[in-house]
DNA sequence: GTGAAAGCGCTAACAC
DNA sequence: GTGTTAGCGCTTTCAC
């Protein structure tokens, strides 16, 4: 006889066979009320022996809380979600908190659509991520009864919003190179029209001089073996260390390089965006880059949406999260970074 | 003032507004019972007009469906998972069921506190997939309460599953490549523990000859390399055709291949697997691949797991979906192929 | 200390 | 045709 389809425990079940009231029942397993340590045991322990678990709708129907957040995004390739995506789990899980994932392209009919059914569903809040942080998803999210927090997409200037520190980021790639005694650099960008991309290139500047040269164009490969095209057959003097918007970018510089008999990291140095494993790791050779931290910005909007939903205040905002250099061998002079970067940090 | 955080409206509202009792109003919307159709128009009206929806939670507490459904996954880097995702997110949203997405790693204490999570909320079923088709999660997912679906990862024997048809994908491919001409094939492919790799490899000998050489290495671009390496160092015949594991080997196959001279597609033939498009399109020449149409395969789930939620039978076993070629430049011969092919399918 | 009773928002029998 | 009543499974006053 197959028990497995047995109907679930009841809180009535538990309360019945412990010899107490329902109320005493759900005191006890909640902690809550007043009644002798022994009844409370006792009703833990009948609880645990039968394999009672509470009906997490019927609960979310008297608390006003579903214990369930709703994840909303228009990155489908996953680049980036994923990483976001990973970090929010990993601090709701343990909460006992469920996230809905909404794919929703840029079709605002689309987001409407999962934003009703996620709102039906009465989420504690909602967690909006995009592709890129200078864009807004297609769906107003800012009058909603539930909270919301912004991570790596445009939110409004009261919402609470989480992005990777561009700025920053670059900044270290660049003081890198310059600290393993590269002095001609050239930073092989993206479209100007992203917001990340001016941030980068600033900082990039600030460090390697205001009359560095930046080149801009897609996001792509192919970008990256034209732009070397452009640098190697000029008049202007080459390079001998760039810093790429991407890995895709970079991964294009490193192959046109090693075409053209340059050789990776001996004569340049090569460092690149995203830490994007797939494109880091078949890299030759594997590409230094700066990763943005994307699961530590998921871990933080799980956290803060976690706050918001608990009614706790929340300083509104853009939060910005370090990025950090990831080493691998499209650089190289390790060691010698390593150790003007100590003294540099001395100096400061 | 802000309206914007009014209280939800609730059935008992439009119930007042419109003049008649709440269970009146509960059948008015959801087209159930007896009544003028004036009444069941006034209430509608009412409800719309005031912007009433219903709340999930209380509908699911009894109907006992909760429109949620789960999706657990150990593929953490995505590039199966999300493709079944937006297929399965994709057949469900229209009627109104959300997904819980778990990524559970290969942590079987994690999988069972997503699960017990998800459980716990009333999930009206689950789905579960993962990376590779010839292994299991670290869950046993066999004596649930509510029914589940194998996509693209090991089940019971007695279960739902959904796989790509390997055979058929690697069929066509070699097919393809015997089509525009090419006489000496060579398979290059991953680890031989793999279910899908033989799956694969003994296709490809159906086509090409029992006696065509089958490589097995890792599933990187790096063993692509190795494999020209060997292919071209060694003294057997060298290929003019060569279908590969996925496209990871197929592009470090491309890229030695024209390292050493040979022209893709004019000397050789490549074919891929997997139709990733961050590395296919990358390619130099863009690669021809097999795409195993994940996101139909989600798309499946999605409406088997809602056919069994409802209760309906759905006849287990394993379900084979087909792959498709597609085609972009690493191939050559496409107007001599499509010939051939017609040609083949007149003479059938 | 413990339990009876009300109620979260909705649906479904069963009266009228 | 429409309304009254009784739950779904749980939490939470408030008596006792």
């Amino acid at each position: 006889m197959d028990v497995s389809k047995a109907e679930r425990i009841r809180i009535y079940d538990v309360a019945r066979v412990a010899g107490v009231s329902v109320a005493t029942a759900s005191k006890a397993l909640n902690d809550t009320g007043r009644m002798t340590e022994e009844t409370r045991k006792r009703v833990k322990q009948t609880a645990a022996a039968l394999g009672f678990r509470p009906n997490a709708m019927a609960r979310a129907l008297t608390q006003q809380r579903s214990f369930t957040i709703g994840l909303l995004t228009n990155d489908t390739y996953g680049r980036f979600t994923l990483p976001v995506m990973a970090g929010v789990s990993e601090a709701l899980v343990d909460q006992g908190v469920s996230v809905f994932l909404c794919g929703i392209e840029d079709d605002a009919a689309l987001a409407k659509l999962h934003l009703d059914a996620m709102l039906d569903k009465q989420v504690d809040g909602i967690i909006a991520t995009g592709k890129r942080i200078d864009r807004r998803l297609p769906v107003d999210l800012s009058h909603l009864s539930v909270p919301v927090v912004y991570a790596f997409t445009e939110g409004p200037d009261d919402a609470v919003t989480l992005v990777s520190d561009d700025g920053q980021g670059a900044r270290e790639a660049t003081q890198w190179l310059a600290n393993i005694g590269r002095r001609t650099l050239v930073h092989v960008t993206g479209p100007e029209s992203f917001a990340s991309v001016s941030a980068r290139a600033g900082a990039f500047r600030a460090v390697a001089g205001q009359g560095a040269q930046v080149l801009h164009g897609s996001w792509s490969e192919a970008w990256g073996h034209e732009a070397i095209a452009k640098l190697w057959n000029g008049d202007a003097p080459r390079p001998d260390g760039i810093f790429c918007g991407n890995d895709q970018i970079a991964r294009g510089v490193v192959d046109a390089l090693r075409e053209r008999g340059v050789d990776v990291p001996g004569d340049v140095s090569v460092i690149g965006f995203d830490n994007w494993e797939i494109v880091a790791a078949a890299t030759r050779p594997p590409l230094t880059t700066v990763d943005m931290n994307l699961k530590e910005i998921g871990r933080e909007a799980g956290r803060l949406i976690l706050e918001l939903a608990e009614g706790k205040p929340v300083e509104p905002g853009i939060r910005k999260l370090p990025c950090k250099l990831v080493l691998r061998q499209s650089c190289g002079g390790d060691a010698i970074a390593a150790r003007n970067q100590g003294e540099a940090l001395q100096e400061s």
